[in-house]
DNA sequence: TAATTGTTCTTCGTATACACTTTGCCCGAA
DNA sequence: TTCGGGCAAAGTGTATACGAAGAACAATTA
């Protein structure tokens, strides 16, 4: 939210219990805990080699963004995403995203642009060294330059709490639309180029409407609603 | 996000950290705190009666919610709400809110019609009774309403956070346009209850441009960006 | 005046203690 | 076997204390 004040003076001190909201977080989105399990504070401060403070402090934040759920008195849970949650996420997201795309046609500068081409070329590459995992990293790395482009920070930090979410499933799913989708890309950040707004719009919806059939698709064989 | 998880067992109890939550944002929204205020972690501990545990849990959530902003070894600020800022929340609400009113078509039964209905008319009935503030909380309670009668949970809680800080906004900018959007809200349950998502979408459009153009006055009157 | 040194205030993290719930298990009764 | 009660263990919620490290600010010195 506040970027521009955070790094103002000497605080590159990164306190423990971002570090272990960090952690905590790919630990879920990676799988290594799973949806359901239960995470206990002495548990994860053992995990993390921390006392149970920074523990409890992440958990909170963890909680505010979906990821675990707290029961008071009983502890936090991982949460399970459902089938029915994953299409309401994509209703959002494909809000969000097509607004990020806008403002994005709409600021982007040419430096931007440079960097959103660069990001598609190493994506290509990688696409034929058939490098699954840097394609899906630099997927990401592509919507969220996007969204840094787009220049408002409402929009940057809840789209990407939800990006983060739309890993974790796709994870789960196990499955690599990435490749597949790469054409999307080069076509919205087109549209970005073009300073269209509603072009680049435009792209960014068909974008999602196809990234969000595989990944329901994905999570309706990979999940149960619990 | 799991309200359905929630209140599943005796889970009534309402911890600490939750109620200084509550305190917190609302001693914020209502100006108790003022912006670039800082907040000590002792301090709050005795403000609110606790040990210095649960405000810091509170303030990691609130921090995550934009309320504070927290620097690394230098403690918990109120955040400032810049102009700029303030336009790029209603840019994002803007999309939410006609998403919201979109699903809210489609899916309402009667009796959510009704509970809308009655919304109105006890605003109508404050408004004639010129008791501002129980309008400003109507307005508020119908906005929700329809959060929830769209059924997206993520919609729902994002935009609920957004909403705190519009109210936040008004409330320092000191105005009150609340009689004034009543009409607006009229068309919008009527729209809503219609069942065409496009027409209760451009509703709420219109409905959301014309908070934010008052929105947007107020706050240049009331601060300065820092 | 400018640089340096102290001092003080706070945060950050650890550790400990303890009340109170929840959970799980064991055991006895139907 | 199954059900219910009771008991002990586990774990959260909260308070408290303490030490280390950083930041802010004032005082001192060059």
């Amino acid at each position: 939210m506040a970027e521009d004040l955070r790094d103002k003076l000497g605080a590159q001190h990164l306190p423990l219990r971002d570090q272990v909201l960090a952690a905590l977080r790919t630990a879920i989105i990676d799988g290594d805990y799973l949806p359901g399990e239960r995470l206990t504070e002495d548990r994860l401060a053992e995990d993390f080699g921390v006392s149970r403070n920074p523990v409890r402090e992440a958990l909170r934040v963890a909680e505010a963004e979906g990821f675990v759920v707290i029961l008071p008195r009983r502890g936090a849970v991982v949460a399970s995403p459902s089938s029915g949650t994953i299409a309401d996420m994509f209703a959002v997201r494909e809000r969000l995203e097509a607004l990020a795309a806008r403002l994005a046609a709409e600021r982007a500068t040419a430096a931007d642009v440079a960097s959103l081409r660069a990001l598609l070329d190493q994506g290509r590459e990688a696409t034929q060294r058939k490098d699954l995992a840097r394609v899906a990293e630099l997927n990401s790395t592509l919507h969220l330059r996007i969204l840094q482009i787009s220049g408002n920070p409402w929009l940057s930090s809840i789209a990407k709490s939800l990006y983060l979410h739309v890993q974790w499933i796709f994870r789960l799913g196990a499955a690599e639309r990435a490749p597949h989708s790469w054409a999307e890309h080069i076509q919205l950040v087109d549209a970005i180029e073009s300073g269209d707004g509603d072009r680049a719009e435009r792209a960014a919806l068909d974008h999602l409407d196809a990234a969000s059939a595989a990944a329901y698709e994905n999570a309706e064989g990979g999940y149960a609603a619990r």
